[in-house]
DNA sequence: GTGAAAGCGCTAACAT
DNA sequence: ATGTTAGCGCTTTCAC
């Protein structure tokens, strides 16, 4: 807990000005060879580091790139591994920031509007509670809002993820197949749900609204929906779960009362995230690119800061379906 | 991108001085009713969301917890994921850094120097490459550097947790069991390495210099020393490596060499990180608790803000072997 | 080539 | 109760 070492310090032991400090640590012109090397000298003497706060507050360009996320769970980990391994080389530094109030709604406003422009090149926004945002940077959004943004997205073809999940149970033989929902406000949960009744009626299987349960891509809320589910009279033998976090929560409420997973009930998830190939028994689930729509956003946020116009403002990455040990035919009465 | 919101821009609007909107923003004494709910108004009306960067410079508290990581791999995001748990309903922020430049000693320092005593109220270093660091705020380091640091620590019991690896082999029946080390700055790395060798002795087997290859924690450093182990005239029928990443490079080498997993080769990693479940076989690993690393600085770091004087400052916690695919009995001659 | 001074957005004395 | 002033550490004109 020492007192940090400032552009005064420096100054003070090379014997010039913090202007010329400042020159002579970003390389501007004007400082002659041996101011430089003197100043360095103390730099390295004193162990002294620009302060990006301060730097940032007045220069316009920090060199980092944000990324947004209302919280740290596995898939915008996911995310984060992508982002990361994406900037490494490219001399960005990455900032993944969390808020603490996570009172749903504009969480990312509040983040962005904290960072941006001061601490920020750009962002990247992980799952936004909102459809657009404004900024003085630019922004990509992951795993967007509903509605048409405005900002450049990276996405899952969540429609076809479904269909992929609900035509496996299908040909498993199930015909009563439940689905949790994830977080209404966003794209991949609304396509998730159409994909799963589209694929329902491909196969001839009638659309029961009590076989819908909403886990808000929660594992708590999920919970209690698939408690309800199960709890049905003419409850479901297999259940598509719009993520893995609520696919890992009704395995555990469907042990809790009883039924062997898969024998008594088949439970695809959707995103793959490393949890759940560790599940017990490992989950059956549609795989989502995540690293690489990390990687994406990056290459998005990369080119609008070089001032390039992107060819592709909505990217949509393909889903495949990784059959695991969740799911098998239905018991048979 | 539009213009940033700014102090001023809310003052204007409200009709009153930027001290003032400060004020009120801040709850602070000494504004009159009226005046607090017009310079609310205000601000809901423009959007305005104070900059993290300004308000740091001045006051000494922004409400943010930093995490310093090099990368974001499987471990440190497992720890992130720990951190972020324990720092949710604290009121504080999450900020995880990683540094573009991994030029290896002392990313940390310039890390933490340019954001401590401004942009965050205290630091977590996870895997620092320094002992010790100077810095006007609390820091606690996670999986620390080797040498006696003043820094209070958190880590696993690496010694105890390499032992029930080998042991784990030995009571397989191997005899020439490789390792490949981890990083050999980090304590953990150190650890793990005697408790490689402790093992052996303990189990009457003579260690073999040639069996112990360098991997740094790095997948491609692993997949070297792996190459190179395998290649031997006399090579292991069993490796236990210092960290999974390591692992799964093994057994990748094993395959790419017509070694079969567990059959001709039996493999352990450490850390069970959600990726050694999902390999394919799932890895046989010693479990070291990350998220509860991640909590166990939080709780810390915040007794450290509070003022507290820390209990422990060394914390050590308990590792468990988790036997999975990559272990079997050696294959007979 | 170098330094003085202004100012980024904000908060905390200090005046009024 | 409100406004004025002085910086926080830094970069950037602009004099010298």
């Amino acid at each position: 807990m020492t007192r940090r070492v400032t552009i005064h310090d420096v100054a003070a032991a090379a014997g010039v000005s913090v202007a010329t400090v400042s020159k002579a640590v970003n390389g501007r012109y004007g400082v002659s060879p041996e101011t430089v090397s003197r100043v360095l000298d103390a730099v390295r003497a004193l162990g002294y580091e620009s302060s990006l706060v301060a730097s940032s507050m007045r220069s316009r360009r920090t060199g980092v790139i944000g990324v947004l996320v209302a919280d740290i769970e596995p898939f915008s980990a996911e995310i984060l591994k992508g982002v990361g391994g994406a900037l490494s080389g490219t001399g960005y530094d990455l900032l993944a920031y969390t808020g603490a109030r996570r009172d749903g709604e504009g969480w990312e406003r509040r983040s962005l509007s904290r960072l941006s422009g001061t601490l920020i090149d750009a962002a990247i926004l992980v799952t936004p509670t909102v459809v657009n945002v404004a900024a003085e940077v630019p922004i990509v959004a992951i795993d967007p809002h509903t509605g048409r943004a405005d900002l450049p997205t990276v996405e899952s073809d969540s429609f076809t993820g479904a269909q992929q999940a609900v035509h496996h149970l299908v040909q498993l033989g199930h015909r009563r197949i439940g689905f949790i929902a994830g977080r209404p406000d966003l794209r991949s949960a609304v396509a998730r749900a159409s994909g799963y009744r589209e694929a329902l009626s491909a196969a001839g299987i009638p659309f029961d609204p009590a076989l819908v349960g909403q886990g808000h891509y929660e594992q708590d809320v999920a919970r209690e929906a698939a408690h309800a589910m199960l709890a049905l009279p003419d409850p479901p033998t297999a259940v598509f779960a719009a993520n893995d976090l609520s696919a890992l929560s009704i395995v555990e409420v469907a042990a809790a009362r009883g039924l062997r997973v898969p024998d008594d009930l088949s439970v695809v998830g959707f995103d793959d995230v490393p949890e759940a190939a560790r599940a017990q028994p490992p989950l059956t689930t549609v795989r989502q690119p995540m690293k690489i729509l990390g990687a994406e956003a990056v290459r998005m946020v990369l080119a609008l800061l070089a001032g390039e116009e992107l060819p592709e403002t909505h990217l949509q990455l393909a889903t495949r379906l990784v059959a695991r040990g969740t799911t098998a035919p239905p018991p048979r009465r």
